[in-house]
DNA sequence: CTAATCATGTAACTGGTTACATGATTGT
DNA sequence: ACAATCATGTAACCAGTTACATGATTAG
């Protein structure tokens, strides 16, 4: 049922295409919470129209067709968000399975992955600051999505890498 | 292929039965990494036996078989652990999806969410601080997976809350 | 004119969940 | 004796990925 809030909730931002929205779960979204194909967004997309939550709003060039949330649509969006958080939190993260497998390495090897780990979460880190500070020039208005998704990231990147060094200390000493 | 290494890993750090396992997926590492269900494990567990990564070490009260890794699987798990950390990092939680989707509602509902999830992120990090306390008691090695799964999750907790003070005053604002 | 990108769709397969099913052991 | 928990297994279903497939438009 995710993808189809996952939907909902970005239709509720803006009205898109199928082609619009898989990239709009890879930019931000999609490295923290959710992502998803086109092989399953269109799917779901007609769907969706087909129980009266999204609807077709225009049609453009190379069958491109853009799909808007209905009342009902941001109706159902409400009521999942607002309900049961507590229900069927499972969380799948290879990256983070990988840092608790450590232990299972001998020290060196196991301080190797962390570097690698530093390496890329820092990288990663720029590039999200750097975003950020183009939202800002854009005037991205305060509480829009994509302005919540990169802070959250920025500080769960910052967490990660304070564990890192935490964890480095843990492994050495 | 997650999975198979997610097994690998809880049985380097000790033997254990497929119920055992499953029990192992939820403390932590399920609510932070990856989990799974014994219908899922048990295959698991024969196609690893069958490929010679783990070895049926003793044969228990009601059927309990302890599955212990080889040193094969060790070599595997490594291999893993130290290759390409930047491939297929697909993450999915449904939690953070969530957050991510608060624009969609207006203030007041926004609000709501937030304080739901404050509440609920106090609770666990209590009930994590707690365990985190106990291993110290029970004497827990140093860098051994548990400690570092839950040095992890308060780390990623309090930065949640950090953020969702954040949010507020940014959907306040 | 031609390569890149936009744009949609389906099929086969793999991974994961829920439901069904059975029985042994232990603690009270 | 009875309930709780330990312990394993399979089948049906749903979700998600990879591969296959096609064609229009745009920029250089």
């Amino acid at each position: 049922m995710s993808l189809r809030f996952a939907l909902l909730g970005l239709l509720a931002e803006r009205p898109s295409s199928g082609y619009e929205l898989e990239r709009r779960f890879a930019e931000g979204i999609g490295s923290f919470a959710w992502s998803a194909s086109h092989s399953q967004i269109y799917p779901e997309l007609a769907r969706l129209v087909g129980d009266g939550l999204v609807v077709v709003v225009a049609e453009g060039a190379r069958g491109r067709r853009d799909h808007a949330i209905t009342s009902a649509g941001r109706e159902a969006l409400r009521s999942w968000l607002l309900g049961a958080p507590d229900s069927t939190r499972t969380v799948r993260n290879e990256f983070v399975l990988r840092l608790f497998l450590l232990s299972a390495l001998d020290r060196r090897d196991a301080v190797r992955v962390l570097d690698g780990t530093e390496r890329f979460v820092t990288a990663e880190l720029a590039t999200l600051t750097a975003a950020q500070q183009e939202m800002v020039e854009e005037g991205v208005p305060p509480g829009s999505g994509p302005e919540l998704a990169a802070e959250f990231g920025v500080r769960s990147y910052r967490a990660t890498l304070e564990w890192v060094a935490w964890a480095r200390g843990r492994l050495e000493g």
